[in-house]
DNA sequence: CGTCTTTGACCGGCGC
DNA sequence: GCGCCGGTCAAAGACG
């Protein structure tokens, strides 16, 4: 299952690139102006990921100190009815704050990772402007201790529509190469708006399938649930 | 009783 | 300098 999974993922990166070539191409023939503020995530500076790597057409220094490191966009299919903008990650985060935001009517509400005092990892959860059944989560920094209960809150690939980042918050311990390689090309080229919606099915496929075409996910997986396994005959004996 | 959520107040950055 | 806006704080309430 595994090596058909990694098997398809070298599919799915050349399908995705292809697709964002030619979004951003339409998108570069007309470029969006926009401001100096960094409230527009969603729009370029994280959509795919590290806004380190993003492209700016603003080099000031004003917008480098904006940018923050390890900043990560994911979306997540939720049930357009469930008011609540609760993501189940695997982690355990306390909401310290809701706020209604200008170009989004939904509220977009404040987590803290509450697993590790010390943890200074942040998510931001708000519902898609254009599709409500897609709930946008932006993740802040970076976990220092594992997953504190994965059996529970591990995002099913079902539920996952487009990763961000170099390293997944869902996903501490298997530094996937999906993200390094593929969906940072994407956000290399600019795209500064996918239509989710029309991409979850193919996205979402593709991704599951292309997974189990790499040898070196299979290789790196494997090791992990068999330290993990390890790991729980100890704790057993 | 401890933990978590809610929500109004407050703060700081940015644009005008 | 002022007002807007996003992000955070913290008191109060809800819940198990």
């Amino acid at each position: 299952m595994l090596s058909i999974l990694c098997e398809n993922y070298s599919a799915v990166r050349s399908q995705l690139a292809k697709l964002m070539q030619s979004n951003s191409e339409s998108e570069l023939s007309s470029p969006k102006k926009r401001k100096a503020r960094g409230d527009d995530y969603l729009h370029v500076t994280g959509i795919y990921g590290n806004t380190d790597n993003c492209c700016s057409d603003e080099g000031s220094s004003k917008r480098a100190k904006e940018t923050k490191a390890n900043v990560s966009t994911i979306y997540i299919r939720a049930d357009p009815f469930e008011k609540s903008l609760v993501v189940k990650d695997g982690y355990q985060w306390r909401k310290y704050g809701q706020k209604v935001t200008r170009d989004n009517p939904s509220p977009r509400a404040y987590y803290k990772c509450s697993y590790s005092p010390t943890c200074p990892v942040k998510k931001k959860v708000q519902r898609s402007v254009e599709d409500p059944s897609i709930l946008v989560a932006t993740y802040e920094g970076e976990h220092h201790h594992s997953n504190s209960s994965p059996a529970q809150g591990s995002f099913g690939l079902s539920q996952v529509l487009v990763p961000g980042s170099n390293s997944l918050p869902f996903c501490p311990t298997i530094g996937l190469d999906l993200v390094e390689t593929g969906l940072r090309n994407c956000a290399k080229r600019s795209v500064a708006e996918v239509k989710v919606p029309s991409l979850q099915q193919f996205l979402v496929e593709q991704m599951a399938s292309t997974l189990t075409r790499n040898s070196s996910f299979t290789a790196e997986l494997a090791a992990v649930i068999s330290s993990k396994i390890l790991d729980y005959d100890l704790a057993e004996k």
